[in-house]
Order: structure tokens, then sequence, then C-alpha cells
DNA sequence: AATGTCTTTGTAACCGATTACAAAAGTGAA
DNA sequence: TTCACTTTTGTAATCGGTTACAAAGACATT
């Protein structure tokens, strides 16, 4: 059982090896019955290229540099999925990612073919380095001037879960935002406000919590709420975390949800499903993807091109109608 | 300014290409003036050799495969450092690695040279299969019979924890245990009591309470213990987030930390830093390094060893001596 | 039938390293 | 001085792909 190279599917195949990378490579000018004869034996085999020598084939380096804030890097949550669907989107066109920390990054960046700057920081002197040497590079989650960038839209998100409650006839929604740093929580807070106007719905200051985008600070923003005797019958936090904080608090103080309130979070990580939380789905597979295709066009020496992706709503179980008749559940105290 | 390659560097310092290969790879039989004449040259290039033709050259696909929980991926807080770790230490030896999604796996196992399995369910068949198939393979975080594996002390995480406790004075230390189901958790508890037991404080089942190692897990069970008007003054969490859960509810309850009540985690995420929470430092790069190197120890030939790596505890504000004398901060309300 | 054009396939050079083998240089003994 | 042996260096094949170029075949046009 020795290794499957391409000479052996080759001459399986009873072709030339130059026609098999054709095939492989989706190249043109390859008979319609070749290329499916060869594929048919590279299905058999389970032939896998060996990246290696395809990026010693196709000359240049090809390798490009994933840069990354570090705290992100340790706590991030979509930080490994998000590296992985860059990875398999630029293995495929023969390049080699490697991540570049913050320490001893001036050695690589010398032969960097391009990179991937994953919530760096606005203030992090790396991006204008990179811009000098003349590498090509994208940026995930954060925005610069006149550079390629691809982010999430979170006006629109937010705007849909709240339009989602809407829909479900609640009137007195809260908001419980992130930190106020980020501009992705501004831009939430931005989707809650126009969700409410284009809703009719009036724009209440005081229904607006701060949160801070952990489970602990949606917990603590509903006991708030709750003390001040304020009217509502919906949230609409702006993460995941801070509306299973918030679904936590409002279950401790005897409420129930969906039935007595409603609540929505924003990134679809794997809590919100076990939570039953209904969300605005980030498409993490779509940005790795994005973000390697604009990567690839910079390369190529296109002009800077930004991508905005939209966020899918998941409507869970924990956003109902307004005065459901559906029978609640028993209360577990 | 065009790609610096071998043969480059043997013209520029007067020699042929394999004896710079000879340097580079540091084996013997290099006159030390020529080494040094070579490394020189080297450095002044800023030479880095290409992995892609180094792969090749070195006969071999030397691909090893990275097999995750997919769980673990989507939410997992280590998983892209650890991953970061393991392929930092396996490139460096010239391997390449691959992350293997339970989708599409089957393909590429046949052309595995090895295999990393990071907190695989225990009833998954992948890694019967890849015994099957005589694929070496290191299992992070979760132990089976006669296989390589590396893992963290939980045990002795807890236990440091609890002697640390003692040490500053306390005597009635709760414990919030994590998920039931994980051998984390029980090792952790495990721990716990043998703390107790080194230090000749007693059992008590009543200082026990359930977690789930979520922040609102640990919120939740310090409401718990207040309603249950149990006497303590320390609480040692089996893990960070409820350890952050459990501070803020001793916050909300107008109690001080570490005043009042000493707390502790486990694994020193870096939510830990910025709460100052004094936690049992898991070494994710030592675990990543020990991986590779057990991993290329089977990959040779040799039996399959394991490794269980020592925790580290790191002391912050919120564990003190019991009835510290520093004056406490103002609260906030 | 001869010519030109277009499509499809084969051939062989090449990418940048490693390494087996040969060659050269150095060393000491006979 | 010559021979045997060791140390050091050069040469060339090789890894598994890609691709420029040549060659062959199919087909239409004159």
């Amino acid at each position: 059982m020795s290794k499957i190279t391409i000479a052996r599917v080759a001459s399986e195949a009873g072709v030339s090896k130059g026609t098999v990378s054709r095939v492989l490579n989706a190249r043109s000018g390859v008979n319609e019955e070749t290329r499916v004869l060869v594929q048919g034996v590279v299905a058999r085999l389970g032939y896998v290229p060996d990246p290696g020598a395809r990026q010693l084939a196709r000359r240049g380096r090809h390798v490009i540099g994933l840069m990354l804030d570090d705290d992100l890097r340790r706590g991030g949550t979509y930080y490994g999925i998000l590296r992985d669907a860059l990875e398999d989107c630029l293995s495929s066109e023969g390049y080699h990612t490697q991540v570049i920390s913050s320490e001893r990054g001036q050695l690589l960046e010398s032969t960097l073919d391009g990179a991937v700057l994953l919530g760096v920081h606005l203030d992090d002197p790396r991006p204008a380095q990179l811009e000098e040497r003349g590498v090509p590079f994208v940026m995930i989650g954060r925005s610069l001037h006149n550079t390629a960038w691809v982010d999430v839209d979170n006006l629109g998100g937010l705007r849909d879960a709240v339009r989602h409650l809407v829909a479900l006839g609640h009137k007195r929604i809260l908001h419980i935002t992130g930190a106020h740093t980020g501009q992705a929580s501004v831009q939430r807070l931005e989707g809650y406000l126009t969700g409410l106007r284009e809703s009719g719905l009036p724009e209440d200051a005081r229904l607006i919590f701060d949160g801070d985008f952990t489970a602990i600070g949606g917990y603590r923003a509903v006991r708030r709420v709750l003390s001040s005797k304020l009217e509502f019958t919906a949230i609409a936090a702006a993460s995941d975390e801070m509306a299973h904080g918030a679904v936590s608090a409002l279950e401790d103080a005897g409420l129930r949800v969906p039935w007595d309130v409603s609540v929505t979070g924003f990134d679809d990580i794997p809590l919100a499903q076990r939570h039953a939380l209904t969300t605005a789905r980030q498409p993490i597979l779509e940005i790795g993807a994005a973000a390697a295709e604009l990567l690839l066009e910079r390369m190529a020496g296109k002009p800077a091109r930004s991508r905005l992706l939209p966020t899918t709503l998941i409507v869970r179980a924990s956003s109902a109608a307004l005065f459901s008749t559906t029978p609640a559940p028993v209360h577990q105290p």
C-alpha cells in the first residue's frame, strides 16, 4: 500500500501526468470524457495532491500570514473555526497559512505574500508595517481607510431581531448593549434603534441597558431592569452570552421565557443552540471564504474591495407571540 | 529583490547546495569554519527554507491530522491556541497539520502519517478507525487504554488551590463542580477532597455545589449557597467562568471579594486576568508541545507514552488571608 | 488531397530542497 | 613516496506536482 501520486493516477487512467493535473486544476481544454474518467480514478484511489509539491511547482512561496489580536486568539469563540475556514479556502488555491504572533513577527513579514488580520486593534502598528512593505492584506471585523475588509452586518442583525419581536406583537423591547468601546456594539445598538423606528415604535433611552458581552453582564442588566419596575415584554441582547444571562435572570425572578418575556441573542454560538435561543447568526464560514477571496484579489493586483455579510435570524424557543396561548411548561423553581 | 533560495546562499558563500543543506539540518561532517561561514550568510540574507520543498525532498507526505470534538472546535476557548502550539512544534519537524472534520474524514485518513485527537468523545468511532488503519495518534484531554495521551493534572490543580486557601487561614471552603459527565470535573472534585484531607479538614457534602462550567452556573450556585445560610469563607470553583459567576453573585449580595470571601478558579482564561482571579493555570503551550513530541515518538515506532502536565497556581487579588486587615475598598452598590 | 485551425494530449523542464554517492583533500603509517 | 583511511565537499538524482511547448488528431475549407 504505497503512497498515491499523480503518476499512479495517470497510469491507472491511461493518460499522462499533465492531463491529470489539468483535470485537478479545472483548466480548460480537456475532453469531457477524459475529465470524467480521471475524476473517477481520483475518487476511487482517494487521491489527494501533496500540498508541498503543489506549492513548490506553483513557483513562489505562497505563504499568507494570519495576524490576530492576542486576546481574541486566546479567548475567541470563533477564532479557531474562522481560521479553519480561511485555511480551507486558501489551501485549495495553493497557499499555506501561518500564524504571526506579535513577538516574532518581523522575520516572517519579509517573506509573506499576503495577510489576514483578525480583530486587530486599530492602533496596532502592524497594519501600517504591512502597508509600507507592500504586503496586501484583508481585515476581518475592523475597517480601515482604503483597505479591504470583511465584516458582518451588525446593524442588520439586530434590526432583524427587533422586526421579528415586533411581528410577534411585542411593543416594549429592551436592548442590552455590548462593551462601549467596540464598533460592533455601536452598530448593533443602531440596528436596534433602526428596527424600532421602522416599526413606528418610540425610542426610549430607559429601555437601553449596558452590558459587556458576558453572561453575567446580561444577568445583571436584567436585575437592574426588574428592580426598576420598568414594563417590558421582550429583550434583544447584543450577544448570545448576554441573552443567556438575561434568560437566567428572568428565570431566577420567576418569569418564564418565552411566555412572559421573549429574548433574542446575536452570534449563534453553540450555547445558543443548547438553550434554544432565537438569534442572529454570524456566517463564520462565509466570512472566512470572503476574506480568502478578497485577499486573493488583492494579491492579483486588483483594487481593494470589502464585504458586509448578512446575518441570518435563527428562530428558536426563546421568542414567542405576545400573550401566547401555548401552555406554559411546569416551572422549575 | 528576488526570492532567496538555497542556491543563492550557496553561491554567496562559495559552497555547494549540499553543504548549505547539511549546515541547515545540523548534520555531522561539516567543517566548523564552513559552518560558521554558511550560518553567517544565512543570517545576513535572512534566508528561510521553503517548507514545501523541504517536505517534498524529505520523502513522505508528512501530514498529520487534527481531529476534534465539533463542540470544542466551535466553542472552545483554547482550541485555537492549542492548535497553534501544535502546528508550531510539528512544522519545525517538517510536518503539515490538517484539520479533519467529522464529515469528510475518510478520504484523508488514508494518507495520514499521524493524528492528534482533541477532546474527542470516548464513543467516537474515529479513534478505533485510526487504530485499525495503523495510524499513530495522541489524545489530548482524554485517555484511552494503551494509547498515547496528554492531559493536565486536574486533581493537582484543584488540590493546590485548596492548599493555597488553607494556607491563608480558610477552613470552610466550598467547591463548585463542573458538568457531571466530564472526567475533568470528577478529577477536580477529587483534587478538592484531596486538598481538604491533606489539610486535616473534614469533608462535608453540603459544601459541594453543582455547576456546569458556565458563569451563570457559578452565579446560581452561590445564590443557592447564600439562601442556605451555610457558613463559608472561600470558594474553590472548577473553572474560571464559574469563579467569575461566583464573584459576581457574591458582589450582588453585598459581599466583598476577597475581604469577605476568597475565590479561586481553574484554567486561567483571559477573563481570569481581567478580573484578577486567583487560578490554576493550564499549560496550553506545553500541552501542544508534549502532544507533538509524543506523536513524533509514536510515528518513529516507539511505544506509546503519556504525559500528565502540572498546573501552576497564579495568585491574584481574588484570594486573601482570612479576616484580612487590609482596608476594604469603597463598595460599589 | 492538401492546407489551416482548433482541440486535446504527451513530453520534459522546472520549482527548492535533501541525500546517496563520488570525488577531493588531509592525515598518518609503512 | 605510497597506500589506506577519514573528513569534508561537490554532483546529480529525486520528491510530486505544474506548465510551456510540441505533437497528434479532428474537422472544415479550398
